[in-house]
DNA sequence: ATAAAATCGGTACACCCGTACCACTTTCAC
DNA sequence: GTGAAAGTGGTACGGGTGTACCGATTTTAT
């Protein structure tokens, strides 16, 4: 069960412990993420580790939430200011070894039910960012076929670190292939 | 230095070894492929391991090498015999576990520039796989929107376990908008 | 036959891990 | 104020890890 404190101090502490945990991840992905490295991390003695989080499962489950609801509404951040197009754009331009720990935590949510649930709110939110930007129902097979294709070009980025050159002939061809006539969302605004 | 032995019986333990390690990423993932798990259930003493792979990461490597080349043989095999709308009924099939595995050391090689070599090797031959029975050459935009689709189609059902319903749906709406108009072979046999 | 090289296997070392424990201090409710 | 609850931090335990070491054994080359 976790832990939730009541005390001002408590809740600061905790929450350092998950930014140490998520900022651990990010650098040397899931083997780094250690009760020990947490605490030095968060300047915080071993034992706070334990008190906070009943165990490091729930610790990298909470780090897994936590990453996947700001990536989230960074990414529909970026969409809605810049348009779908520009996205690859963004993913250049993000921290490439902290999407590297989004994307170890996410396969390794197939062998773990409770983070499993995590990684489909993460897919799910990304569907229907694309789902919103389209104006378009979230069961609709050009939304999902477009983010396919999104999901493996940013994946391939971030693990091969493969140049994106082709990203935006590709996107563009996507998109110019699924959309509606009328979707001026898709274009980055004027 | 990765060993290379020059006996029969050493050739057939290196092999064993390398097989046992496979296995053992299959069912526990990362974590469970140690020292002593490969060498017990190769039947082999410790310090086999140590002798046969000068680490635990040339042995991962070599792991995740046969693993990739298998799993594009064993693809390209059931692609020609039923055909591309038939991928998703593969996918269901196979292995979970073992496919798990596999995309665990993918996203593990966006931090080991060894493993990035072979997780090239892997994107490239699924991409060259769609491009043949296309009959289209690998730059084709069109191959490489429907292998991206593919992808997270695939790594979706893996990781988050859901249900391949709208794959056949989805597989065709792809097929049906990219490919050109004769192309035969991307339907299954008769 | 014999020396060199390859292979084998048991053991040991140093390290890091998750977590439990417990005496201590601070905060809170009343 | 006082007792209960929450928070704190130092330490210890049991266990698993990668890998080195080294004498014994087998294979190969000559």
């Amino acid at each position: 069960m976790t832990t939730h404190p009541t005390q001002d101090r408590a809740r600061r502490r905790r929450a350092a412990l998950l930014t140490a945990a998520v900022d651990l991840l990010t650098q040397g992905g899931f083997a780094a993420v250690t009760h020990r490295a947490v605490a030095h991390h968060a300047h915080l003695p071993l034992a706070a580790t334990t008190y906070y989080f009943t165990s490091r499962d729930h610790l990298l489950a909470e780090a897994f939430a936590q990453l996947v609801d700001t990536e989230l509404t960074t990414t529909r951040h970026w969409i809605t200011h810049h348009g779908l197009t520009a996205l690859p754009d963004q993913i250049a331009a993000a921290d490439r070894t902290r999407q590297l720990g989004l994307w170890e935590l996410y396969v390794h949510a197939g062998r773990d039910p409770a983070l499993q649930a995590i990684a489909r709110r993460w897919t799910d939110g990304c569907v229907r960012i694309i789902a919103d930007t389209l104006n378009l129902p979230e069961t609709d097979t050009r939304v999902r076929l477009l983010y396919t294709t999104l999901s493996t070009l940013w994946l391939e980025h971030v693990v091969e670190q493969r140049p994106l050159d082709d990203a935006h002939t590709l996107l563009a061809h996507a998109i110019a292939t699924y959309t509606p006539t009328t979707t001026e969302n898709a274009l980055p605004p004027p």
